[in-house]
DNA sequence: GTCTATAATTCGATAGAC
DNA sequence: GTCTATCGAATTATAGAC
């Protein structure tokens, strides 16, 4: 491969990150460049707007999201294994969470109000994310219950992350994983 | 009372609207002063900078926090019947919540990112959503549980928003509220 | 392909006339 | 108290040398 693509890696790296800390609006061309260490005139070689930028966030976010989802389903054979190991991926994460929230859930708070395609990107992010929970269930059986099921189960950790960054306290959602895997046991 | 405060709270009902409907981030003090019909460069006659319009946004919508549980309080006797309210008011506004998700929600996810004041105010208000919440449970005789069951209802109804928000779709939310309902009779 | 310099615009904030 | 005019900084985006 060439390293064409190494500065574009970077910059998708360093605005992924940025945007997850601060926001997609609050963050700057200039900020993203410099953390990439990429001189501000040359992000336009490898991206034609800021949208664009965002644009390739989304489609690595969704790259990874895909990955770890493989990964589960090579490592863990049991389903209901498989949820769990999605819920404790919540508590291990707690502390990140109290500084900046859910990586999914902020995007999707802020792009959802914009009109157009960024709504979309965000929304199709979630939508894969619900789909694999929903599937899971449908695995253990729960038929026409899994998509309720699955909307409760992120629901559930989309509110605690909230309140999690609101009052800058991992120790909620680490509470709420606990609780919603002995739910899951018994659902 | 004087005249003199009408141009201020056109600012702070304009500035309220648009922090909900946009983001503070987005919002533009030119933004705020056309809607409130009052020059840009008289703004500043009541606002010495943009945070300190969001700081009487806030100001506004604690008192309207405030001003909605005397009501419940004054016109249900029952704590569990104004639990159900509480709950209710979100079907209520489901169209909106699909729109630009709920007000509280997107504030918090917002400022939670930012360090200092302004993600202290954000925390206050949904301080104050959470104790009233309590309260009401406490009446209802849950004593050490209360606050475990406030955090739940508050975080079901916070997740169920941002899905709502993502997949623009108010019957998410309905939905859900009628399940919590019924949670809340056997809870 | 890479980078500097800068254009074009927007935004928060101020000066100062009335 | 009110409003116009505008400044200075920040930000997206481009032009053009190398």
């Amino acid at each position: 491969m060439s390293r064409k693509n190494d500065k574009r890696d970077r910059l998708v790296d360093a605005a992924d990150e940025l945007i997850y800390q601060q926001t997609f609006n609050s963050t700057t061309l200039a900020d993203i460049a410099t953390k990439a260490d990429v001189p501000l005139g040359n992000v336009y070689y490898y991206f034609k707007t800021k949208d664009d930028i965002l644009k390739a966030v989304v489609q690595k976010r969704s790259a990874t999201l895909q990955a770890q989802f493989s990964q589960w389903e090579q490592q863990i054979p049991n389903a209901k294994e498989r949820l769990q190991a999605f819920i404790g991926h919540s508590t291990e994460i707690s502390h990140t969470t109290a500084k900046f929230g859910c990586e999914l859930g902020s995007l999707c708070q802020e792009l959802g109000k914009y009109a157009g395609e960024l709504a979309n990107l965000a929304a199709e992010l979630m939508h894969r994310t619900l789909t694999w929970v929903e599937n899971q269930f449908k695995i253990l059986g729960k038929g026409e219950q899994a998509s309720i099921l699955a909307k409760y189960l992120i629901a559930s950790l989309q509110g605690v992350s909230l309140l999690t960054l609101t009052f800058k306290d991992p120790n909620l959602i680490q509470k709420q994983s606990k609780n919603l895997e002995q739910w899951l046991e018994t659902a």
